[in-house]
DNA sequence: AAGTAGACCAACCGCGCTCGG
DNA sequence: CCCGAGCGCGGTTGGTCTACT
């Protein structure tokens, strides 16, 4: 197919930005919206391409972005996210209130990542490096199954995609048939990732932030509803795409159901290697490390309170 | 004070996906 | 169905800052 350039190379301005264009970007968007990135730089007479004035706009100028040193909350949360969904900074980032997604992964990379492997945990896979000492033992079932949560997680982050899409169209659709009376702060508006002018439609829009279609706040809930913890309002249609989830995982929902999530993970009866005899057992680790592991016994229950504390409500999705 | 190494982070690059003609 | 435009994402680069020798 041949793709083209994302910007004319002729005369167009590279490198770091300065605080005219700065001014010039900031001015043009609060006054027109940003509309098409490609067009955008010619209106407000940048010489820069497109692509580098969103990338500045999304990771600078937005009003919405905190800056300056991560919390030890922060922290934390982009090491459980990263645990569960990897490398997918857009995803994590709509979990961490005005941080970009360019910030958290220059983040994980310069400090996390160097933490965790100073602590003798695999930054990929979040596992210590003692594990193969666990999968001798019969651990390695539980293993698999966490490792099974996070390919299940993976694959409905992308369905709940799909499905927030296609929801999207049929609302537009049926606005089109029908002039709505309020608005609707379901799916449409949580599935829309393109800004519009402030002035246009809804007022209090104004120069909210691109996110990604789908939060991850949306997404837990169903999880934890698997773990057997109580989620008000679901409905059916939710329950069969998370059966259909499981399916395609192959991970029995009765297992998910009885077992529970968190369990599995914490490692109830010694499992996994956040346990203090496994710490301080076959490999060497100090106190401080040990106390990093006492800090995350509730690891990935900490997770779920954090994603079940989120503002926004799974419940009001569909 | 000068040189060097490492840390940090803004910005770039290229790929994949979606959408519209 | 095909193709190209546009956009978002994740990986990488390179300039600047800071600490150390």
């Amino acid at each position: 197919m041949g793709r083209s350039p994302c910007c004319d190379k002729n005369g167009l301005k590279k490198g770091p930005w300065t605080p005219e264009e700065d001014q010039k970007l900031l001015a043009y968007i609060e006054e027109h919206g940003h509309g098409s990135w490609r067009s955008l730089p010619q209106k407000a007479g940048l010489q820069r391409c497109g692509k580098s004035c969103r990338l500045r706009w999304t990771n600078y100028l937005r009003p919405d972005i905190k800056r300056g040193k991560f919390t030890v909350q922060e922290e934390q949360t982009i090491i459980q996210l990263h645990a569960l969904l990897g490398n997918r900074w857009s995803a994590i980032a709509t979990h961490l209130a005005k941080r970009t997604d360019n910030e958290i992964k220059n983040y994980w990379n310069t400090h996390l990542k160097k933490r965790l492997v100073k602590m003798g945990i695999d930054p990929v896979t979040h596992k210590h490096k003692n594990e193969t000492l666990l999968s001798s033992t019969g651990q390695s079932k539980n293993l698999a199954t966490l490792s099974h949560m996070a390919q299940w997680e993976s694959a409905r982050l992308e369905a709940e995609a799909r499905l927030a899409r296609e929801s999207k169209l049929l609302h537009i659709q049926h606005h089109q048939n029908n002039k709505p009376t309020a608005p609707n702060h379901c799916l449409t508006q949580k599935a829309s990732t393109s800004w519009s002018k402030p002035n246009e439609g809804n007022g209090d829009q104004q120069l909210e932030s691109p996110t990604s279609t789908v939060t991850f706040s949306e997404n837990l809930p169903l999880m934890i509803m698997h773990l057997g913890i109580p989620t008000e309002n679901r409905n059916s249609r939710v329950k069969d795409s998370e059966h259909e989830w499981m399916r395609q995982i192959n991970c029995p929902t009765e297992v998910m159901m009885q077992e529970g999530f968190t369990s599995l993970l914490l490692g109830d009866s010694g499992d996994l290697s956040l346990s203090k005899s496994t710490a301080a057992g076959a490999v060497e680790v100090n106190e401080s490390e040990y106390s990093y592991y006492e800090d995350n016994k509730n690891y990935w229950n900490s997770i779920l309170n954090l994603v079940d504390s989120s503002p926004s409500d799974s419940s009001t999705m569909f």
